[in-house]
DNA sequence: TCAAAAGTGTTGAGTCTACACCCATGT
DNA sequence: ACATGGGTGTAGACTCAACACTTTTGA
């Protein structure tokens, strides 16, 4: 009798080829730009993590960090151990971005990537890591060019890394994105992207903005993280009104902002 | 000089441990029930394709079709492979669903699999493939019980399959499900749960509903798909108001249906 | 005093919901 | 004739964008 038991002992998964497998991790925080104008509120930038890759391939360029899953953990598990390898920090938010597999995409052979966007409330410090030259946090800004084409730079002290992307939909209906350069390694220009719009459309929703914030905020840095997450601006009567359903009174205050004190509040927990 | 070109030469990926990567296909079509009771429509039911295993494991349990990915396809041609495979039709709409990845899903070993909801417009004949010791079309039957937990029932003929699904969210905010028996092989029961969670979303915008239809189409009939994909109902005048903005009119009409004919439709081209 | 942000009120436009009502068909 | 779905009209509720206006603070 053929049982399951006999055919697992005599199955070997070891005969087929198989692709390895890693996750890339986009990491962002919302960078506070210092402003020593007195009264004027400091301009919050979204700001990516990215390392200088140390060794073949792409040594010398700028990529994500990530890293193969082992056999003993599973994908997300991979992610949050290679983002806390490299920030020693736990993200706030962490969100599966999809899957990157096309089959020339790294050099030293088929290597399928899942991809995810984490978000930190404060920005960790970072060290260069093992296979990595240097780490640093780079400031993101897209613009949307025409004929769905979107301009990527990438901005940290000296350095601006800067790539045309193309968006285009299968026969499908499958969304595919396409780097114009190799300014960043192997296909991260365009995990990238997938990552901005994935946000855009979450905070659209007031999804994920609120991990970029520490627990208690005042609504105009809410209002901040939403227009740069959407590239988009709000009147903030109406921005506050809006968000109402999703935020809590406290009972604190900003002070010696040089205007009014500002209401602190918290994300309403969306249990029942 | 160690170029990258040396790098390369020396590197082999045949050195570390890696997992085998999968794809399964969540296929959905609308079957329309037969009705004679003139005049009256057919009522149009979500139906789900599932293949009766032939082989261990889980011989005899009933499955998503599926397999393993080649080394020269990316994942999603691997899915488009399966599922021609499989109905020897190309799918009108194929939506990515996620990564599965907990280590034990499957008893042969380590085996991550890409999950995939493609949708046809008419319902193909499908018959026993190679692994599969049958085929068949199962109607979809989904309810909210209660605290975050879900009835999923599967019925074809005389089979019926029930599971109870529970809902969760990690610490990180990630969605996890987790299914509470074994009526379906591997974790394709949560699979399924994925599936019609992200129809769902889409149907409430007005996305991918079109790809359960022909290209002409009623706006009772898309009206019918929206209405058992977001387990909802609608007031016709208010629906077919609303969905004016993603449609155009044919010049065409229904006949021969036992009251004033209707007008058919096609999707507006969201182009420019 | 005053620039800047915090916060409230209002108005008019637009959208959504519910429901009334007529139309066209084929047995 | 009439049941059935096709299709339009509309009043009231509700939502939303725009903007005027008041409040509070610290140099």
């Amino acid at each position: 009798m053929n049982s399951e038991k006999d055919f697992l002992k005599s199955y070997s998964i070891e005969k087929y080829d198989r692709p390895s497998v890693a996750t890339d991790i986009a990491a962002f925080t919302m960078r506070i730009e210092e402003d020593n104008s007195f009264r004027k509120d400091p301009v919050s930038k979204l700001s990516l993590l990215l390392i200088e890759r140390g060794e073949h391939p792409y040594k010398g360029k700028w990529a994500l960090p990530g890293g193969f899953i082992r056999m003993d953990e599973t994908v997300v598990e991979g992610a949050v151990r290679e983002i806390v390898e490299e920030t020693s920090v736990k993200p706030d938010g962490l969100l599966y971005t999809g899957v990157f597999s096309k089959v020339d995409r790294d050099p030293r052979g088929r290597i399928i990537s899942n991809a995810f966007t984490s978000v930190f409330s404060t920005q960790p410090k970072v060290l260069a890591g093992s296979d990595a030259s240097s780490a640093k946090w780079f400031d993101v800004d897209l613009k949307y060019i025409k004929d769905d084409k979107y301009l990527l730079s990438l901005q940290s002290d000296e350095i601006v890394l800067t790539t045309e992307l193309h968006l285009s939909v299968s026969d499908l209906g499958i969304n595919e994105v396409k780097a114009e350069n190799d300014v960043l390694a192997f296909d991260h220009a365009e995990i990238i992207f997938s990552s901005l719009q994935l946000l855009k459309n979450r905070a659209l929703r007031f999804e994920s903005i609120f991990d970029f914030l520490p627990e208690k905020f005042t609504l105009t840095s809410l209002q901040k993280v939403y227009e740069t997450l959407t590239l988009s601006t709000a009147v903030p009567a109406n921005f506050r009104r809006k968000v109402n359903e999703y935020v809590e009174e406290t009972d604190e205050y900003t002070k010696g902002a040089g205007h009014r004190p500002a209401k602190l509040f918290r994300k309403k927990s969306n249990k029942i």
